[in-house]
RNA sequence: GCCGAGAUGGCGGAAUGGCAGACGCACAGGGCUUAAAACCCUGAGAUGGCCUAAAAACCUUCGUGUGGGUUCGAGUCCCACUCUCGGCACCA
């Protein structure tokens, strides 16, 4: 055999090509045959192609599906793109071209640059969020949201952005700025379409303990929802049938509430109800309210700055505990969209409330004992009538039925703006008709085709692009066949991601979203692999969605993604993030042409923790090119007969690498892999059976080269449908093995011992030992701790 | 402020309570070579000592963010801190 280097630009043609003309990885439902639904997340298109950053999680679920196909599993490892949205959008507006021609141009360059990594993708399930097809179900989604009360119109103000000309979700927010272009947020009153994802929340709150996902992203998601206990109370207005209702977690603190907060956005200060409650100073107020509703919640201002506010004068509220009246103020420290949109002031516990009437000289009374004011601890309760003496958290409940109050939760969670007053996107497929009103598109009807458009830039009016193609917009409406008018809106980015999992068990079914075997078999998702950006973004959404599905009988499983990890962020060779603007970007395609894919590969997934955001270093990865070559050199030295020495190394490095594949600790997986390699090196020789063995293990990591070898070895077939070798349990278990001898803790010499030597023979050997017969002197060990195997150690 | 994750050589990192630093990078010395690259071999936590012309070898002590504790034995377990990264944040 030649003694050349590792050929691995023909290598990797070469196999490429075969796998694909021989659908090596082509998936399929097989009655009784386990599964495994291993996904990536699937990409937006952008035009900036894919960086070295980007195929490392798709490396690792690239791994982990060949594994689960050797151990005899049906896999399904599927691509597709995620091609509506603002990027696609933004991308094609700066380029001067249609968002579908740049949309197209960029899948293919992503695609042939995923094509030179060797992924064992089944290209014939690839799906594309922007094909008819495909947004035919994301409408049909929305319609049975419709159906089911869980889409409503309203005209809520909403987060805009100027630069994107759109309006936004709570999740697209980053602090008070667009998360995409980062321009700062205002306030627009918009007709919307919203989504009562609050109506799942505690569902999505109770069910992430189900599964089995990275603990910062569960906790993210738990922080998301906001879950909180606590009580709701009525403070009724004297001289009125009004009350307000208060939201509290702090029933506790009621007999120390000194003052009532609504709201800017509360009912009781809008005009229409300016009769209800004597303000005296309604103006005034009005005003005050108008302004701060106006402003976003960043704007109205963060924690600690200084709190504003008006006194609702003539207005008298009384505390349900106490029957004492308090003063009543509207104040933008108390959110509009939280609770009751109504606070009990408590300034002694309370930091906001503290600052608060300490500005407007209210009075503050103590109710628990404990540290400085505000004090927000726990304690004991004074002034507090019947309670006093008691612990607060006690009587918590006893309180608000004192009171009578009702126990109550709340959430942080809002519902989800639906609505983007933009071009590339899904239609949202209702009719607006004046006689019958908001009319859904009958499912017959289905899919609304996005309309070819002269001008797709966005208006900036809060109308979107559609909006100017009359032929498009004037139809007729399904009820009463009379004249009516598209919505013209479209749906967020996040829509189509938020179902496309469920696709790809099923693709191009255009009579159901997914056939009821094809889910069935493949739900649901085992291994789902992304970024941890996606925590409370995609990841919210898709549990939201899915578990609707559920509700409508769509799908069989409570959530979508059993498993999940998060991939680390790969940085420039400069420690800062990959980016054009630093002009760090490092293209996959020029290290593969250097190195070759499979020392690509195995280098994103050996450069530490899968987790972990690392720098790429160039010279490292010419350390796995050397490993990759050291390989290939080893085909010279296989000999027939096996070499009895490697046997034990040989079935640890099987044993570590299917395990560690399968817990995502792939880093420790290829050094396993190096460790048998240096040790089959020194050998100087491997048996055929043990080199057949080795490769198998190093397939799903080096899949070009070790198909090249297997082929080499005269096997017939791919070895990525060979099956994952077994380990033989009796091999790991060395029959003898270098007992470290210790006195008092500290190591003073080894001894050679049997697996199952007795304490006496191992105390025996060890005394034998001239640095531990100095180390022990005359003493008599007073106690003997022996590991068989591992360690014994004499305490004197 | 609340919540989560983490801190180990020059670097990335490894280690079911049992020889800390596997594996790799970078580095140093040597081999091969006319030379270089490639490749191969060897070395290396720190400090002090011993022997020395110098080194190797050998020995001592210290050593996994800090301070305590549990244990025959702690990177690993417990308590209290410091710092770094991430999520949430006027959510009552």
């Amino acid at each position: 055999m030649a003694k050349e280097a590792f050929p691995h630009k023909e290598v990797e043609k070469k196999w490429q090509e075969r796998w694909m003309r021989d659908e090596t990885y082509r998936s399929q439902e097989v009655e009784g045959k386990p599964k495994k639904y291993v996904l990536d997340m699937f990409p937006y298109p952008s035009g900036e192609g894919l960086h070295v950053g980007h195929p490392k999680g798709y490396i690792a679920t690239d791994v982990f599906s060949r594994h689960a196909r050797m151990q005899g599993h049906e896999v399904l490892h599927p691509m597709g793109w995620d091609a509506f949205g603002l990027p696609a959008e933004n991308y094609a507006l700066k380029h001067k071209a249609h968002p579908r021609a740049a949309v197209e141009k960029n899948i293919a360059t992503f695609k042939s640059q995923l094509a030179r990594l060797g992924f064992d993708y089944d290209w014939s399930r690839e799906i594309n969020t922007t094909d008819p097809a495909y947004y035919h179900w994301t409408q049909w989604i929305f319609l049975k949201l419709l159906e089911q009360g869980l889409a409503f119109e309203s005209e809520e103000p909403i987060n805009w952005c100027p630069s994107c000309k759109t309006g936004l979700a709570n999740e697209d927010l980053d602090g008070n700025a667009c998360e995409r272009c980062g321009t700062p947020v205002e306030k627009k009153r918009l007709p919307q379409w919203v989504l009562k994802i609050t109506e799942y929340a505690d569902r999505l709150l109770v069910d992430l303990d189900t599964l089995n996902w990275p603990e910062h992203i569960k906790e993210a998601q738990r922080n998301w929802i906001g879950r909180s206990e606590g009580a709701e109370l009525d403070f009724a207005i004297t001289g009125t049938d009004e009350k307000i209702a208060v939201f509290t977690t702090r029933p506790d603190t009621l007999f120390g509430v000194t003052y009532v907060v609504l709201a800017p956005e509360h009912p009781l200060l809008q005009s229409a109800y300016r009769n209800l409650i004597p303000i005296k100073n309604f103006k005034e107020v009005h005003a005050y309210a108008v302004t701060a509703a106006g402003k976003t919640e960043i704007e109205r201002g963060a924690e600690g700055k200084e709190k504003t506010g008006v006194k609702l004068e003539g207005v008298m509220a009384v505390n349900p505990a106490t029957k004492e009246e308090v003063p009543v103020f509207v104040a933008d420290y108390v959110l509009g969209s939280y609770g009751t949109g109504a606070v009990m002031a408590v300034p002694a516990h309370d930091e906001r409330d503290y600052a608060f009437a300490k500005k407007f000289g209210l009075s503050i009374s103590r109710v628990i004992e404990g540290g400085n004011l505000p004090f927000t601890g726990d304690g004991v309760l004074v002034d507090s009538s019947e309670f006093s003496g008691k612990g607060n958290r006690e009587v918590m409940g006893d309180i608000v039925a004192y009171a009578g109050g009702k126990k109550a939760v709340r959430y942080k969670l809002r519902d989800w703006v639906f609505s983007r007053q933009r071009y590339w996107g899904e239609p949202i497929p209702v009719i607006h008709c004046e006689k019958c009103g908001t009319v859904p598109v009958p499912y017959e009807d289905l899919p609304v085709t996005l309309p070819e458009v002269e001008s797709y830039e966005p208006t900036g009016t809060g109308e979107s692009p559609l909006a100017a193609i009359d032929s498009w917009v004037n139809t007729t409406c399904p009820k009463c066949k009379g004249p009516g008018k598209r919505e013209t809106n479209t749906m967020p980015q996040w829509a189509g991601s938020s179902w496309y999992y469920l696709r790809f068990m099923d693709p191009g079914n255009d009579g159901a979203l997914v056939s009821t075997k094809a889910e069935k078999y493949w739900a649901p998702v085992d291994m789902y692999v992304g970024g941890a950006e996606h925590a409370t973004r995609h990841l919210i959404y898709a549990r939201f969605w899915h578990k609707f599905l559920y509700d409508i009988s769509v799908v069989s499983t409570l959530e979508p993604f059993a498993r999940l990890a998060s991939v680390g962020l790969i940085l420039a060779e400069d420690g800062r993030k990959m980016s054009k603007r630093f002009g760090n970007v490092i293209n996959p395609d020029d290290v593969v042409a250097e190195y070759g894919a499979d020392a690509f590969r195995l280098y994103e997934m050996f450069m530490g923790p899968f987790e972990n955001a690392t720098a790429w270093s160039t010279s490292s990865i010419a350390g796995t090119a050397r490993f990759i070559e050291r390989v290939w050199r080893l085909q010279e030295k296989v000999a027939d007969e096996s070499r009895a020495r490697l046997d034990k190394a040989l079935h640890e490095t099987i044993k570590k690498v299917g395990e560690d594949i399968e817990a995502f600790k792939f880093n420790t997986a290829v050094s396993q892999m190096m460790v048998f390699v240096n040790a089959a090196e020194k050998e100087g020789e491997i048996g055929k059976e043990q080199w057949r063995s080795f490769l198998k293990v190093l397939a799903p990591f080096a899949p070009h080269m070790t198909d090249e070898l297997w082929e080499r070895l005269g096997e017939d077939g791919s070895i990525h449908q060979a099956s994952w070798p077994a380990y033989e349990p009796a091999l790991l278990a060395a029959s003898e093995a270098a007992v470290v001898v210790q006195v008092n803790g500290k190591r003073r010499g080894e001894a050679v011992l049997a697996a199952d030597a007795s304490e006496a023979d191992a105390l025996a050997a060890a005394r034998k030992i001239d640095t531990v017969a100095t180390a022990l002197g005359d003493a008599e060990p007073k106690r003997v701790v022996y590991v068989p195997g591992k360690i014994i150690n004499l305490v004197v």
